[in-house]
DNA sequence: GTCTATACCATGATAGAC
DNA sequence: GTCTATCATGGTATAGAC
């Protein structure tokens, strides 16, 4: 199933083993984005993440070294599912609205539970992150994309002039993991469809 | 001094010990505070607050009996600021220019490391305040005076009349512990006033 | 009310059997 | 590679002398 899947591998031959490892290891990183996302990196433990798997906590370790090192492999698969969706918008579309569904899968995938809020901690994820390669490089490549985006968008007319695109950028990237949609989610008065809206439209009507 | 400073007492008369004490309390608080908004509530350890104030971190329990209670005490003081700073607004300015030197004054005061970055956390923070009743009148009156503001300028045409009060104050709160403010400052591309300009413009464009 | 010293516990990480 | 059992660390909170 694994080998049909990807039949660009350039070793589509797994054994059995190694499937199965994969499948855990999948178990794994699933498992942590969703604690990470409900209770941040700090206050998530090892063995809550051993639990929700349903392994020991010491197995958790042969697969990956550290209490970092498994956040950040969770971090990397969080922002290839984003490169993704980026990826995969209709190019014939207005780059604002390309900008606007972004912002609206972030928040739809971060009220089931899967976007963890990462503010620029001074945690020692932060120091692992910025040492490994491949989060740096995913990380530069949606900032790029996303870049691109924001200037198509501003040379349409939808976005301010004298606003920076990284203003533009990070603005947007704040957004996703605004304290608002909690807020007014506790609320109960609006449902999560006109949360979302709230959000989108006082976050683009703030960059036109 | 401190007898002085508060002629409405209705037992003006204090000890030294007593005075000594209030002194003693309030560099405690004033600690927290900044550790609070440069660690959180979870990476600040009572070690350091104790290090901080320069007393044995047994001390520290003999003022405050919990690290929840401490730290409500800071968030207390800071709400208690928050109310002084509003309430001391020029009354003939037109509402949404007193909104808006509201967030000013908060992202200053954040800048300056007293304003702790507190979210809709899980955590036990959270339930301590809200089982706090001080805490809890301050947090309805500012949001009583905050609220008559936003009216205010939604009937001066300043705030969009689709988006409700409820929505406009959390956007608002929100944007104080805003997350663009820490990575425009890393950029260091922009100077302090810059950064807060974009806040405030980004903000207030948006709910118009 | 302040100090030193310590109890107690949660948690990240590891050892060693299977 | 998974398990049980254990270590080491660091942090909240407290005891008891002064």
């Amino acid at each position: 199933m694994e080998y049909f899947s990807q039949p660009m591998s350039t070793e589509p031959k797994l054994s059995f083993k190694q499937q199965q490892l994969i499948v855990r290891e999948n178990a794994i990183v699933d498992a942590t984005n969703q604690l990470l996302a409900k209770k941040g990196f700090d206050l998530m433990t090892m063995d809550e993440v051993a639990a929700e798997v349903g392994i020991a906590k010491a197995s958790l370790y042969k697969h990956f070294p550290s209490k970092e090192a498994l956040a950040a492999a969770a971090m990397i698969q969080l922002l290839e599912n984003t490169l993704a969706f980026v990826r995969g918008l209709p190019a014939d579309q207005a780059a604002i609205d390309q900008l606007k569904s972004v912002l609206q899968w972030a928040l739809l995938t971060r009220m089931k539970g899967g976007l963890p809020t990462l503010p620029a901690e001074n945690t020692s994820l932060r120091e692992t992150l910025l040492n490994n390669t491949r989060y740096i490089n995913r990380l530069m490549d949606l900032n790029e994309l996303m870049g691109e985006l924001i200037e198509k968008a501003r040379a349409e007319g939808a976005i301010h002039k004298d606003l920076p695109t990284d203003v533009v950028l990070f603005t947007i990237y704040a957004r996703s993991c605004d304290p608002t949609l909690d807020y007014l989610r506790m609320n109960e008065q609006y449902n999560e469809e006109q949360v979302i809206d709230f959000l989108i439209t006082t976050c683009f009507n703030g960059l036109h």
